[in-house]
DNA sequence: GGCAAAATAGACCGACCGGTCTATATATTT
DNA sequence: AAATATATAGACCGGTCGGTCTATTTTGCC
């Protein structure tokens, strides 16, 4: 009954490469193994080739995680509850991977550099909207949105540099050390859970 | 003058290579030619090749930043200024770089695979030292040892996440924000500065 | 100076890389 | 059914990858 198309196929394939392995990481021939297609479909999907079908996988996982966060922050109307459920799941994924799967953005956004155009542009994109729903929902719940914007551009780096840290260590204390801290600092800042 | 081995003139050139493109972003060439030396140095002064040659650039950095590490606090003994030193430093290295330079084992810490199996002891034996210089220093300055811990992780990720996020970006703003955010809250901990 | 160890030098190798190209099959449209 | 677009299929290519190997030069030691 699955009616994948070839196309979400690679992309599929595409994805789970950038964040086990990045891009450098994964071989077209691995690839297109995973993804069980043929050489020519890639070039007739994806005429320019691996870094269209990177932009096409980076597209296809920030979408993703924007419908994860509408999802989390229905679920959970306090942004740093629906932040603390967004790490959990995350940690969740790191761990049942054997700390394989990180982000699935970061490690392409180290490896590229500035000659990768369309690549580093849709990366931008990406992280410029997560750190602007998560913006928008700190907002919501009350904070300046100077401070807002600052907090979470500051969650965003405690998920990227959690992750790696949890990645090499091969233990998720290291991110849940960082979770707890910045935790403990914002539940200080509203002592009691009730906002200014 | 230079006295410059051909053994640290490659380490050199593969620490640099790291910060920049990661393991699988340089090939050997461009690194023998970088360092100017023929492949037959490379493979007598590390026979297990470029990963031996990328564990020896690993430990060298993680000494660098351990040496870092000594000077900051030692200049500044209050850790939560000397942390914002660093942070200055990392940015403005960044910068100076035209955002190809950020920490020069983020990358590599997310392409190696457990397979990598020296890469990754090295990576962790210097990420583990780096959070416990940090906790050392925040505990000295009075905060017990179990939220020292927690937040030398989370400085740690406010680096390696503020860093990623400020590449893509190829602006410092997020990682600016990301660190107003944290130190705005560490300094509400100690509402004018004093420590509990 | 003579000799051995260390280091430099680079030709060479098979494997694999991403990418191109032609041929065939499968839908879609008329 | 014929014609046309879409998609699949994979042989093939030049280039580069990391790595090996032999030859030569430089160094340190007696």
């Amino acid at each position: 009954m699955k009616k994948t198309s070839t196309r979400d196929k690679l992309i599929h394939a595409m994805a789970d490469a950038l964040q086990r392995k990045g891009l450098h990481g994964v071989g077209l021939s691995e690839l297109l193994e995973i993804a069980g297609a043929p050489k020519g479909s890639l070039y007739h999907h994806f005429p320019g080739g691996k870094s269209e079908l990177a932009v096409a996988a980076i597209d296809h996982i920030s979408r993703h995680i924007d419908s994860l966060f509408t999802q989390l922050f229905t679920q959970q109307p306090d942004p740093l509850k629906a932040l603390h459920n967004w790490l959990q799941g995350a940690l969740q994924q790191l761990e049942s991977s054997q700390f394989e799967r990180g982000c699935p953005l970061a490690t392409i956004a180290l490896e590229s550099g500035p000659e990768d155009l369309e690549i580093r542009a849709a990366l931008q994109r990406s992280f410029t909207a997560v750190r602007q729903a998560l913006s928008v929902q700190l907002h919501a719940y009350g904070y300046p949105s100077e401070q807002a914007d600052n907090l979470a551009a500051l969650f965003v780096a405690l998920y990227e540099g959690g992750l790696l840290q949890a990645r090499v260590a091969g233990s998720s204390e290291p991110l849940k050390r960082a979770a707890t801290a910045l935790f403990n600092l914002t539940r200080e800042q509203f002592p009691g859970g009730v906002r200014p």
